[in-house]
DNA sequence: AGCACGCCGACT
DNA sequence: GTCGGCGTGCTC
């Protein structure tokens, strides 16, 4: 008597067993539709069995396998195993996620039919090589010799090695990535690219599909179509697609003949799923490059610190391109004091100064200010009543464009006050800065200027951040006001000057990755001005101009602040120096969420030999609005010590009795505090 | 997670 | 007298 063994999308840790009489081993990796419950589910096969722990008369039989594609192969299988035991989740939900939602639901998506253009396809044959007869020599940008190294090396390790590909942009990573990549296809493997979320523009798309014109090349993202999600994905199973390119959930997609991986931009937070499973894309794609014994290229001006950190210690190989290939020089970067002068509005005269003398000369100017709306709270001077949000504990940002307080974690907003609501006193004022505030500020201070504000109010759709791009190209604007999303992606040819204003936060947050962050941001929006015959000048006003982080940035010297940070970390036992993980509990009732915590506490006591657990905490903002959020941080100085600890503590939590409303999850390597 | 069954309040 | 609240228990 056959029986298999099915993986389903239920929150269950185990696998569901059923009769399958003409069932073999070839079956396993293929879905299944089986009764379960009440109805009927689609899963995956992961096992087929002679026995069954379940007793006899409790199994049904399957209602079909779909034998309609070429079942998932073992090394797919393996990669959602490891998931599911390094993230501590059901396989079956891990096997279900990593497909698309259209096999998930045992469909299968229109293929096209084989009649297209042979030049295409052709790669899939095998017998030629894809792109090679377009990839001649005098087309391709010349290589700066640490690019050409860089490429050699790669090209060279054949084998697993994990490659941190360090270089400012306009060094050239792309093009290493293209060269190494154009390696791997003439010799008939595939490449899988991944890159952030927002980086996945039609622009690099364009730039690869150029690159490899006879080359299949699939993409993969969230925002895709059921349909071409699928299809995709059964191109690269079937070995028909030679690239996939994608965010964070391509490095689910099955390539029997995977030589490469690259993760652009690998310190980027988007490779972190914030929800549901838990998984760092980056991290993935490393263990996936082992698995399969091929090289991994990361790449980033500003690594992870987890990263840099082991391409110091020779764990990971590292690649500098020093130059900029480009010919461009790095900007001039200055550290304002501000401790010491009267703020116009919260602006220096040196940044007043250098925005005059840009408008001066018909150049553009971006002041960077990661705080969007007017100001960061509405308060009453009297009685020290602040806008607080009533439904979790954040402040209310005052948006005076539209006259609202607005909540920037939960989204709750609601009117403005005429009075305060504790004394009655009508004066209230605005507190702090947001971009609103600055722009208004500008648009008086520089009335012949234009200023357009770029921020997640103004830029709320694709469409309107097309439009905006546009008129930032169309030289349609003399200064920019924006947050973060301005640092990623796109040049501004006519910007020499940026402004960064209220950086400070970040020295001090309590989440200790926030230096890292605000580094990141202000490399990569230094980075967007200048030009070789117009330099940039990046001015940051800060109260601490001594500061390593703010040294290093004006030294651009990337490995200095590393090593400061690494060195606070080393002393504080924070990752890379320790290994954590995070257990949040949200319920109606912050005592709940707490209890549960501290249950789960006192059910870990006799597992956590060299595992420290600290103690369950209300988190500092509750992002769902009327649930309140409680954590409780795990470290350990070992993994497979945190590992083994995680695996059966899990298993005693899942037995214990749950309040109702009452919902937990584990966050491995958590990035968010 | 769904989706049952299962005992206590205000409605045609 | 019922419709329905969501508490707890199971799914091979």
């Amino acid at each position: 008597m056959n029986i298999v063994r099915v993986a389903l999308d239920v929150p269950l840790p185990r696998l569901f067993d059923y009769l399958a009489p003409d069932s073999d081993e070839s079956d396993i990796g293929r879905r299944a539709i089986v009764p379960f419950g009440k109805g009927s589910k689609t899963g995956l096969i992961l096992g087929v069995a002679a026995a069954s722990e379940q007793p006899l008369d409790k199994l049904k039989p399957v209602a079909a396998i779909l034998r309609d594609m070429p079942a998932l192969p073992p090394d797919w299988l393996a990669l959602c195993e490891f998931c599911a035991r390094y993230y501590q989740a059901p396989l079956g939900e891990v096997a279900t996620f990593a497909l698309p939602p259209m096999l998930r639901r045992g469909k299968l998506p229109r293929m096209p039919k084989a009649k297209e253009n042979a030049a295409v396809t052709s790669s899939s044959s095998g017998d030629t090589v894809p792109g090679a007869g377009h990839l001649t020599a005098e087309h391709l940008p010349a290589l700066l010799p640490a690019q050409h190294a860089a490429v050699e090396t790669i090209v060279a390790a054949g084998n697993f090695r994990t490659f941190l590909l360090h270089g400012v942009t306009g060094s050239g990573k792309t093009e290493v990535y293209l060269r190494a990549i154009a390696d791997v296809l003439a010799r008939g493997g595939q490449a899988l690219m991944l890159v952030p979320e927002i980086a996945l523009t039609p622009q690099l798309e364009g730039r690869v599909a150029a690159r490899f014109p006879g080359a299949h090349i699939v993409c993969a993202n969230s925002g895709m179509a059921d349909a071409a999600r699928a299809r995709g994905f059964l191109d690269a199973h079937e070995g028909r697609a030679d690239i996939v390119l994608g965010t964070r959930l391509a490095v689910f997609m099955p390539l029997p003949r995977l030589r490469l991986i690259v993760v652009d931009e690998e310190h980027d937070a988007s490779f972190k799923q914030q929800e549901g499973l838990r998984y760092s894309a980056r991290d993935v794609a490393i263990w996936r490059a082992h698995q399969r014994d091929i090289p991994i290229v990361l790449g980033s001006a500003t690594p992870s610190l987890e990263t840099f950190h082991h391409a110091g210690s020779g764990r990971y190989r590292m690649l500098e391109l020093p130059e900029r290939a480009v010919a461009e020089a790095m900007p001039d970067v200055r550290v304002i004091d501000t401790r010491r002068q009267k703020l116009q509005e919260g602006l220096s005269a040196e940044l007043l100064a250098a925005l005059a003398l840009r408008l001066e000369r018909g150049e553009q100017s971006l002041v960077f200010l990661n705080r969007r709306g007017y100001a960061p709270v509405l308060a009453c001077p009297p009685c020290g009543w602040i806008s607080r949000c009533q439904r979790c504990a954040a402040n209310l940002v005052l948006h005076l464009a539209d006259k609202r307080l607005r909540c920037h974690h939960c989204g709750y907003e609601t009117g403005i006050p005429r009075a305060c609501p504790d004394c009655g006193n009508v004066d209230l004022l605005p507190f702090g800065r947001g971009t609103q505030r600055l722009e208004t500020m500008l648009a008086e201070r520089f009335p012949e200027a234009r200023v357009l504000r770029i921020d997640r109010d103004s830029a709320s759709t694709p469409k309107k951040w097309q439009a905006l791009l546009e008129t930032i190209h169309g030289g349609g604007a003399d200064i920019l006001v924006g947050t973060q999303m301005l640092a990623k992606g796109h040049d501004f040819p006519r910007l020499t000057l940026v402004g960064a204003v209220g950086a400070d936060a970040a020295l001090f947050a309590a989440d200790f990755r926030a230096p890292e962050r605000l580094f990141a941001q202000l490399m990569q929006v230094g980075g967007r001005s200048g030009r070789a015959e117009l330099p940039g000048e990046v001015l940051i006003q800060t109260e601490h101009p001594d500061h390593a982080l703010y040294q290093a940035l004006v030294e651009h010297d990337y490995a200095r602040f590393a090593a400061s940070q690494l060195g606070e970390r080393r002393i504080a036992g924070f990752p890379p120096f320790s290994y954590q993980a995070m257990l949040r509990a949200e319920g109606r009732e912050m005592v709940q969420a707490l209890d549960f915590l501290a249950a789960a506490r006192s059910a870990a006591e006799l597992l956590a030999a060299g595992v420290t657990l600290y103690d369950p905490v209300p988190m500092r903002m509750q992002r769902l609005m009327t649930l309140e959020r409680g954590q409780l941080l795990v470290e350990s100085l070992n993994r497979p010590t945190l590992q083994a600890f995680l695996a059966q503590w899990m298993e005693r939590l899942y037995t214990l009795k749950m309040p109702a409303g009452l919902r937990w999850h584990l966050d491995v390597d958590p990035l968010e505090f």
